[in-house]
DNA sequence: CACTAAAACGGAGGTGCCTCCGTTTATTTA
DNA sequence: TAAATAAACGGAGGCACCTCCGTTTTAGTG
């Protein structure tokens, strides 16, 4: 289980948000780590309540900010995203461009691994809100896209596959049954789809 | 908005249903009969302990039944899918063909009407629990052919549609949106559905 | 019938949800 | 800097959820 360990000054959706006082801005801010923890523990049945006291907060400041539970949820599951695709860019900044297709992947893995639990009360949110849906999952896959174009054109990984190949190859991960060693075959799986892609590669 | 009208003796789920003492069964036929009120005026949102209330049953009784409330919402839907199906042999009993079926298909706009408010949490449940699907809209799909069927044979509906034709015909029902006006423009669909129908009869 | 085991009843109680509103704090204005 | 105003804070209160368990009822047996 990695620690997402993101700070909070993650959360800087600049469009249209009116402009929020300090500390109003801190409390939502610290809402939301709590939150994502808490989710990630215990699932989306998290209670409200205890994540406002550890936030440090009273109940109806969480309200205030997150009017019902699916707000909450909504922007914890864009953060992790956005943490998620922010990852694909320092991989690719520190590591070779194949190797950092293979770490992200790996990540991707454990990043489904938290989700697990949620599948259900995350699919539906996630066919009520189709903006949440569309938004994140462009997101993913536009940050696969250039991760698997830059070891393209490193000569690191063969060039005659693309991106929606290997995040369809990827989707086995979802379906898969939820057994114990789920974890690991999924590790497998990853290494397995890399020595397909390096092999007949021009490097 | 029809009544649906059904007496508490339609639970009759014979199968390995260890037999229940007689006030169990009592309780249990009014628990699931003010339940279906509740959710058709309320939605499924309708509190448990109000139910359990209006039942004239404690709380515990009613957790005893039902452990969590979809299984409570569960047994209602099958029982009023099942009241739908019976209807259409009642249908098929008291008319000729044709107008069974244009009866049948009258009656279930009017079902689909109570499950429109529903329609998140319903759908929630039905891809949770992918027998209670399977099962019930192979009871409604059943209904429909055999209405359909009936009709062909005694040449009062052209006999070149079959069941899945009129079905997803109807499907335009599901899917169109939640204005004021949805009932009427569902009536009239079925009516059109029936002047198409029967032109070219034999009869 | 009376007795008894098994089963059902039902409500008290602990917890969480969410609203409402009086209090406190930050920002703006003079 | 002080006063005024706007905004955020936070907890009390009311309601619903669900569990647990002592009490009551039923169905079977001598």
């Amino acid at each position: 289980m990695p620690k997402q360990e993101m700070t909070a000054e993650a959360t800087r959706d600049a469009p249209a948000q009116k402009r929020l006082r300090a500390d109003a801005r801190r409390n939502r801010d610290k809402l939301v780590e709590v939150a994502a923890q808490m989710f990630a523990s215990d699932g989306v049945d998290a209670s409200l309540e205890e994540i406002a006291r550890r936030a440090g907060v009273g109940i109806g400041t969480l309200y205030r900010h997150f009017p019902t539970r699916e707000h909450l949820v909504e922007v914890v599951y864009r953060r992790e995203v956005e943490g998620l695709c922010h990852a694909a860019e320092e991989l690719a900044r520190d590591h070779p461009a194949d190797a950092a297709l293979e770490l992200w992947m790996q990540r991707f893995v454990d990043y489904i691994a938290t989700k697990r639990g949620l599948a259900t009360s995350l699919r539906l949110l996630l066919t009520t809100n189709s903006t949440l849906f569309s938004d994140t999952s462009g997101r993913v896959s536009g940050a696969m896209r250039s991760l698997v174009q830059a070891a393209a054109a490193a000569g690191k990984i063969r060039a005659d596959v693309d991106a929606s190949d290997v995040m369809h190859a990827l989707g086995g991960i979802y379906s898969a049954p939820n057994t114990p060693d789920w974890r690991e075959r999924s590790g497998r799986l990853v290494k397995l789809l890399m020595d397909g892609l390096r092999f007949g590669a021009r490097g």
